[in-house]
DNA sequence: TATTGTTATACTCTATAACTATA
DNA sequence: TATAGTTATAGAGTATAACAATA
């Protein structure tokens, strides 16, 4: 833990700053907020949610997430079920239409960012590459399931 | 331009997600917008910059930039200039507190995520530092200066 | 007349506090 | 009494449309 790590960290961090920027400008000018589409996201890889353990899940407030389950499914992205087990239990799931939104995103955001992975050395496009297991388990450590 | 490269693309798309989540969640409790810190830090990078400039590198319309100004100005974060040359133009510079906030912002946020990769492989590591100077070319692209 | 920025208004998104319903 | 969720209210953040000031 010496002076190159303090190097090495600063060097990450305004790296990071950097690529999320860019991440966040690949976002559509219709697209739905951060926060329903990493909703979403969970709905669909993780299944049924409770509504408490969403909000927690995704930093906000349980009214947060209430209000974010309401409008989601005004627009029938996603569908409320009960818990028969326990009736105070709110279930949120993905519904069709939040499957299909979630893959036209991924799309529009992979085109963009092929063009832009297109523009760099084939060296460069490697590197990246060869960096994703890597950034999969840290992204593991950062969002447990 | 074959099968590999839409698989290629389809993992690319879905480990930047992620990727993009966590980065997400390494915002502070009381944290600024994510506009706001993009702002700054446009304003840190490239000096005082015209109201109109800031809202088009941002993305954002000409009043939320007028009033994104005006809530990081009552904070003392920017101050306004005038340009001598022209009337019409407001000047944004980031004062010494935004300049302030900005490395306790760095700080905290390299805190954790040093934290994420200290629990990585020595391997996976080397990977993601490898990655830095592409994935910064790539920002390079993304958004240009 | 064109450009730069502000004001007016409305909607989304979020938080805290108070409330309802179920356990 | 504790837990799961909702409602009430307020503020941040954003957009479009209309406006004011300067070029």
């Amino acid at each position: 833990m010496g002076e190159w790590d303090q190097i090495d960290r600063a060097r990450l961090v305004l790296s990071f700053e950097r690529l999320f920027a860019v991440l966040r400008r690949l976002n559509l000018p219709q697209d739905i907020s951060l926060t329903a589409a990493s909703t979403l996201r969970t709905l669909e890889l993780c299944g049924p949610q409770r509504l408490s353990d969403l909000a927690a899940r995704e930093g906000v407030t349980q009214p947060a997430m209430t209000q974010l389950v309401a409008r989601l499914e005004r627009e029938h992205l996603v569908e409320r079920q009960t818990d028969p087990s326990d009736g105070r239990v709110v279930l949120v799931a993905i519904a069709s239409a939040g499957r299909e939104l979630l893959r036209h995103r991924r799309a529009a955001r992979g085109e963009k960012l092929a063009g832009l992975l297109a523009a760099l050395s084939p060296e460069d496009r490697s590197a990246i590459m060869a960096a994703l297991p890597a950034l999969d388990r840290l992204s593991d450590l950062g969002s447990p399931s």
